[in-house]
DNA sequence: ATCTCTGCAAATGTTTTGCAGACAA
DNA sequence: TTGTCTGCAAAACATTTGCAGAGAT
């Protein structure tokens, strides 16, 4: 009798997967790609940075982390979850906290409608300290 | 009898500068440097592609122009005053309207309050139809 | 068995830089 | 004259990709 073939547009739990989503996971602040592969270096088998990229990039499709590109032009990612909502990143300690978006969105709404802007997206960021590092 | 020497540290008036100053304030929208290089490209006199980079640059420091990186990663330029401001970019035509900032920097303040986040700074864009377009 | 994932090395695309000559003041 | 700008080509980086073999189901 024949083995079932693969389900094919699936994607495999492997290894390189898990430890990189348990990383960025742990230290809940925007990591790049060669920061991700700097702490991966200490483990045992070690994974490329192409895969580095190319897990990093599933997350986000995944909706289980989020990305960002940093000032320096650099693309940088965080653990998040999937509903809209805004990031609060400390300057002090990178630490990002979720803050929802509802008074955001409101706000949002107003200032459009006062420039005749039909809106239909917005990004917002904070910058400043969290209450750990104050 | 001697001439004065040069102002040291100021910065010279020059035809690229100029040109691309005024391209800039006509674009009214965010552009690359390889945009701005490619818009140039029809007049007479040539500008480097490494002289558009660091004119942008310049402009930046200048506060006669913003820059952000956009979701390829390019370094987009646009002309805009130098108070604190954000942008609502069209995602039709492109083009950028500056908004005032009080609004938003008051429902940034009570929801940092909330996380006893100290907050430092914000960015926030606005992203819809404009006006014109629709 | 089959289809996906990974590592490696090479390719890409953007932005930066060193240097000598052109240009503004 | 003096210091700043510019063009050119090379360098520096971050990110992507082709391919063959390893791994997951």
């Amino acid at each position: 009798m024949k083995a079932a073939p693969a389900d094919p547009g699936r994607h495999y739990a492997t290894r390189a997967r898990e430890t990189i989503a348990r990383l960025l996971a742990d230290q809940r602040r925007y990591l790049s790609a060669a920061a991700v592969y700097r702490l991966l270096g200490k483990r045992k088998p070690k994974v490329s940075l192409s895969t580095v990229y190319r897990t990093l990039e599933f997350l986000v499709e995944t909706g289980i982390a989020s990305k960002r590109i940093d000032d320096g032009g650099e693309t940088t990612y965080v653990t998040c979850n999937a509903v809209h909502h805004h990031h609060a990143i400390c300057s002090n300690c990178g630490r990002v906290e979720e803050i929802e978006c509802a008074p955001v969105t409101a706000i949002a709404n107003q200032l459009m409608a006062r420039h005749s802007f039909k809106l239909n997206d917005h990004e917002m960021e904070f910058y400043g300290t969290c209450a750990a590092c104050r």
